[in-house]
DNA sequence: TTCCCGATTGTA
DNA sequence: ACAATCGGGAAC
């Protein structure tokens, strides 16, 4: 799935395989992908390594109580953005993954900043690369957003879109754990990061 | 219209 | 450990 878009073919340059897929599924599959975002100083380029899976049956999901005017985003097809605003400060990036209508999507809890690491330093005020994308607000903001006009549109290759993984993320590399900063539906084992990578936002 | 609280972060 | 800070959405 996730695989298909290798040997520079960008084909799935928009979307990986992600469309209509379940964001339990797609989620671990995300691991690894690049994340590169064009803004007017330079293109940034970050190693997804850390994500959490966001459904409609999930009590910790915005989607849960169904579509709203803030939500809708999460029920398009698989490949939009749901950029959401929180705790009166801080940003977090989604990539939807459902099928239409269904309200899925995978929050980007953390990276690993690989080009343009100077243009990430300054959006966020700090020279530690360990600490520029490792939680979901700092991935945000290190990616220069700043608000939600993200938020229902496509990845698209002007503004912001994946590229495959420079080495395919072995299934026993990868950690599997309940979310991080919930309360409904705790236990759930649905966050999921790179082994031993000093980039996630916690062990 | 009011009230509660959150998919967080930086500081003490 | 805790304050900062504000908008979504349930409740009244």
């Amino acid at each position: 799935m996730l695989q298909s878009a290798r040997g520079g073919v960008p084909s799935s340059r928009v979307t990986p395989g992600i469309l209509g897929l379940a964001a339990i599924r797609a989620a671990p599959q995300l691991l690894g992908w690049v994340l590169c975002r064009r803004l007017p100083e330079g293109v940034v380029k970050l190693k997804i390594v850390e994500t959490e899976a966001y459904h409609q049956d999930d009590p910790a999901s915005h989607s849960f109580r169904g579509q709203t005017a803030r939500t809708a985003p999460m029920f398009r097809v698989g490949g939009h953005l749901y950029v959401y605003f929180t705790y009166g400060r801080h940003y977090a990036l989604n990539i939807v993954t459902g099928p239409a209508g269904r309200g899925e999507a995978v929050l980007l809890r953390a990276a690993e900043p690989l080009e343009s690491i100077e243009i990430m330093q300054q959006n966020r005020k700090l020279t530690d690369v360990k600490k520029l994308a490792a939680g979901p607000g700092r991935l945000a903001q290190a990616i220069g957003i700043n608000d939600t006009t993200l938020t229902g549109k496509l990845l698209d290759l002007l503004s912001i879109y994946l590229e495959p993984p420079k080495k395919s993320v072995r299934s026993n590399e990868i950690i599997v754990s309940p979310r991080i900063g919930i309360t409904k539906a705790a236990h759930q084992p649905w966050r999921f990061y790179l082994k031993d990578n000093p980039f996630v936002s916690k062990l």
